[in-house]
DNA sequence: CTCCGCGCTGTAAACGGTTACATTCGGCAT
DNA sequence: ATGCCGAATGTAACCGTTTACAGCGCGGAG
C-alpha cells in the first residue's frame, strides 16, 4: 500500500498548530516562538513532510525553476552551456528544465507556450531560427534572456564571434599562410554568419598578398567537417591552412587530413572555434578561439534573475573571445613562396 | 503594463460557457458539441490562453515532467544520456528537469527531496554514491529508475561493463599483446569497478603467457588519463597496450603519448570505453567499447513510464556492449617475443 | 483597573485548474 | 401526455500551499 503523501495539514494537526504556523516555519517568515519552531520542524521531519512544489507555485506564483531551450543537446558545447547554468542555478536554489532537439519551429513554439506555471524565466539559445518570431506568442510576463541571438528589446548575451575569427586569420597570416580556407557553419546560424564575416573582413584587411576567401559548406558537426576537409584536400592549389567555424568540424577535418595522409600542422595548419574542453587533448592539440562557454550560461542566468533588467544598458552584453594558440596551427612557414 | 495572465475563467466568461466546458475542450475529455469545441478553442486562442501548469499539476496530481539526476553534466557521455532521454520525452509530451554537479551526498539528497509536486518520476545515475542510502528519504510514491547502479527493489538499467572489458582484453591479446596496462576509473564508481573486474578476469583467463594486471589510477577525466599515461610511459618494462576505463581518459592518454613521442598504435596500442561520438574522429580513431548511451537514457525513460514496472522480471535489464575496432589498437604485433 | 500594543497564532480566502455530480433539454417509446 | 435516457453543460468541491486579517494573551503605561 502506498502511503499517501503527507500534507501541511497533517503536520499541523500532529503538532497541534495551524497550517499557517507550519508554513511560516518552513518559510522562515513572520514571528514564530523558538519552541514552536523546533517542535514543528522536528515533527515535520519525523513525518517526512516535504512541501508540494506545485501547490506552492500556484500560491506564490513562482516556481523556482528556469527553463533552458537549446537547439540541441548533443556535444561538448551545449553540455558546457548547461553546466554553466546548472552550477549557478544550484547556488541559488533553482531548478532547471531543459529542452533541446528542436528541429522545427512549430515544435519549439509548442515548448515555449507550455511554460506558464512551469518556469519563472527562460534562457533561449536559438542561433538558427529567428528569435523574434519565436518569442512572439510566449505567455506575457515571462522574462527571457537570449544567448547568441538578439531580438527587439530582449535581454541577450552574445559572444564576439567576428573578433575571434579575425584573430584567427591574423594569426595564420602572421605565420606566413596566404591560402586560408574556411569551413562554414550552417546557413541561417547567426554565430556561423558572424564568424564568416570576421574571416572575410580579416582576409580583406590582410592585403593583396593573401588570397581571396575560399569557403566550404559545413554544419557544425564532425561529419560535415570531415567532408569539407575532403573537398579541401582535393582543391588545387591546395590551401595551407584551414579555419573551421567550430571545434567539432575541426575535429572532423583533422580526421580527414589524417586519412588523406596529410600531417597537421606540418602539411596543413588547422584552427577551430569554441575551445571545447577536449580541444587541448587532441593530437595535435587544437589551436582555437576560446569562448567562455560555461560563463555564457552563468551570465545568462544572472541576467535573467537581475531585477535591474529594465536598465537598457545592462540588457545586452558581449563576451570577449580570445585566441588560444596550440599545436595544430604550427610554427611559422619557412621558405614559403611568399 | 504587464497584462495579467488569462485564466480558464476568463475564457469561460468570454465564451459564455462554464469553466468545466473549457477544461473539457482543452483535455478532449467528455462529450462536447463540435460547435462549442471550435468556438471555445478559437476564443482561447485569441485571448492567448495557456493553462497554468502548476494549477493543473496540483489538481491532477501529475506534472508531466520527469527528473534526471546525474553525477555531473559535463562531457560527451552525460550529454548523450540527456539527449536520449530528451528525445523520447518530447515524443511523449514530457518535460525534463535535470540536475548535475552533485559533489556531495547532502546536496544530492536535498535535490531528491525537493521533487514532490515537481516530477512524476526520477531517473537517477549515481555510480559513485551508494544509491540505496540516497533514495532512502525520497518522498514516497515517486517512481525511480536507476542507471548503472542497483538498489534493493528499484528498477534499473545497467550496461555490461565487465563483458565489454573482457572483449577489449581478448582483442589485445589476440593482437599479440602480453603487457596490457589498465587506467582505472574513480574509486567507488561501480562502472569503473566492473570494468576493472572484467580486465582482471580476462587477463587471468588469457593464461600464463600474459602478464599480471598493471593498474594505474584515474578519475574518468582527460587530465587523469594524461597523467596516468605519463606514468605508463615511464614504466619498465613498458606495456605495449593500454586500456583506459573510459574514452575521456583514453583521449588524455593519447595526448600524453604524443607528447612523449610515442606513436599510437605503432608504439602503443590504445583502447577506450564508451564510444562517445567523437571517438571515431580522433586521430588515430579510437578502438573502444560501444555502449548505447542514448539508448540507456531512452530505455530508462521507457522503464520509468512502464505501468508494468511491478513485474519483477522487467525491472532490471542489462544492455549489451560491443567492441568497436578502429585504428588505435593497431594491427597484429609482428616479431613479438612471444 | 483599563487600555494599548506587541508578539504569536489561527481562520479562511485565494491561486487556477479538474472532475464528480447535478441539471437541462430533446427525442423517443409508451 | 408522460416518463426515460443520453448527450451537453453547469456547479462547486477539491488539490496543497501562502498570506491578509483577525484574535488572543500578556506586560506595561496611564
Amino acid at each position: 500500500m502506498i502511503v499517501g503523501n503527507v500534507t501541511i495539514r497533517d503536520v499541523a494537526a500532529r503538532a497541534g498548530v495551524s497550517v499557517a504556523t507550519v508554513s511560516r516555519v518552513f518559510n522562515r517568515k513572520g514571528p514564530i516562538r523558538a519552541a514552536t519552531y523546533t517542535r514543528v520542524l522536528a515533527i515535520a521531519e519525523r513525518m517526512r513532510y516535504v512541501p508540494h512544489a506545485a501547490a506552492r507555485s500556484l500560491s506564490t506564483r513562482s516556481t523556482s525553476t528556469v527553463g533552458v531551450v537549446l537547439p540541441e543537446l548533443h556535444g561538448e558545447f551545449f553540455s558546457e552551456v548547461i553546466r554553466g547554468i546548472d552550477v549557478s542555478a544550484r547556488k541559488r536554489g533553482l531548478h532547471l528544465i531543459v529542452s533541446g532537439s528542436h528541429s522545427d519551429e512549430a515544435e519549439m513554439k509548442a515548448v515555449l507556450r507550455a511554460v506558464r506555471g512551469r518556469v519563472d524565466g527562460l534562457i533561449v539559445m536559438s542561433p538558427d531560427l529567428d528569435a523574434s518570431t519565436l518569442l512572439v506568442d510566449l505567455p506575457a510576463g515571462v522574462p527571457v534572456v537570449l544567448l547568441n541571438a538578439t531580438a527587439g528589446g530582449r535581454s541577450s548575451i552574445t559572444i564576439d564571434n567576428a573578433g575571434g575569427a579575425r584573430a584567427v586569420v591574423r594569426h595564420l597570416v602572421a605565420l606566413g599562410h596566404s591560402r586560408i580556407a574556411f569551413i562554414c557553419g550552417p546557413d541561417n546560424n547567426c554565430d556561423a554568419a558572424e564568424r564568416l564575416r570576421g574571416y572575410r573582413s580579416a582576409l580583406r584587411a590582410a592585403g593583396p598578398l593573401v588570397d581571396e576567401p575560399l569557403e566550404f559548406p559545413g554544419k557544425f558537426t564532425e561529419e560535415s567537417g570531415y567532408e569539407a576537409a575532403q573537398g579541401i584536400v582535393g582543391t588545387k592549389p591546395r590551401p595551407t591552412a584551414v579555419f573551421a567555424a567550430n571545434d567539432a568540424m575541426a575535429i572532423g577535418a583533422l580526421s580527414a587530413f589524417n586519412s588523406a595522409g596529410l600531417r597537421v600542422p606540418e602539411d596543413m595548419a588547422l584552427v577551430g572555434f569554441d575551445d571545447i574542453p577536449i580541444a587541448r587533448f587532441l593530437s595535435p592539440s587544437l589551436t582555437t578561439v576560446n569562448v567562455p562557454i560555461a560563463d555564457l550560461g552563468r551570465r545568462g542566468l544572472a541576467l535573467l534573475l537581475d531585477p535591474n533588467q529594465a536598465r537598457e544598458d545592462a540588457r545586452r552584453s558581449t563576451l570577449k573571445t580570445n585566441l588560444i594558440v596550440r599545436q595544430s596551427s604550427g610554427r611559422e612557414l619557412r621558405g614559403g613562396h611568399r
